[in-house]
DNA sequence: ATTTGACTTAGAGCGCGCTCTAAGGTCCAA
DNA sequence: TTGGACCTTAGAGCGCGCTCTAAGTCAAAT
């Protein structure tokens, strides 16, 4: 698959693909006999779980982190697990402030609606 | 009350006070004698409005111009209503698509869990 | 054979939201 | 009255996550 096929597959451009490729986000893509990049289905699975933690809030810097434990094999799961679980209580976090948020929107929007603003 | 209380009381630096109102985000702020700023109640009920909005992800510049719509007075209410309306969209979005990732997080961790990673 | 266009790498540049610096004025305690 | 910690403004700089450019290679179409 080439750079562009993936690129329209997984969301990201070509040029964000080079860049996490380059970053060690992406490891050992594929080259063709004409040193063009190609992308195999595996490629964009990963590609599709880097982007959820992408989209989730976690730093390039913590994906980098946790692609290279992935690269180190097995031994290192219960680190990427930790990793992970890290994460989710951020994320709940997150959602929760933003719901708690939405009552303000809502508290202020209604009293627009009041035409108490 | 000084920047420093006001930065303290709101949860942001003195520096970023002075940038919100330098572009307009915060209008009118007090001067003491000394030609130092003099921060009114009202100022930090508006700085927490504005710091929610921030946090759910309204772009500054969106905010400079519900800022903007606030000192014009009373007619521009409908707009700043719809602005809100918009942007409570975009958070209950958010929120969605956050709970939806967290799924995919659940059951990356369980699988972790399993030892099947 | 040449043109077109997509690819390659290395590295520069950008937009956002701050964050800090420089140069100077003010306040207050010792 | 002097030192040090504040404050002021204008403007430069930074960290993040891309995004784009330059210079060159390669394959397919004309």
């Amino acid at each position: 698959m080439t750079i562009q096929e993936a690129a329209q597959r997984s969301g990201l451009t070509a040029h964000t693909l080079r860049y996490y490729e380059r970053i060690g986000l992406i490891h050992s893509v594929g080259r063709n006999s004409s040193g063009h990049r190609d992308y195999a289905e595996q490629d964009l699975q990963w590609l599709e779980f880097l982007t959820k933690l992408r989209t989730t809030g976690m730093p390039i810097a913590d994906m980098c982190r946790y692609a290279e434990l992935r690269r180190m094999g097995q031994r290192t799961a219960d680190e990427r697990r930790r990793m992970l679980e890290l994460h989710r209580e951020r994320v709940r976090a997150r959602i929760a402030q933003l719901s708690q948020d939405l009552e303000v929107l809502d508290y202020k929007i209604d009293n627009y609606r009041r035409g108490q603003a």
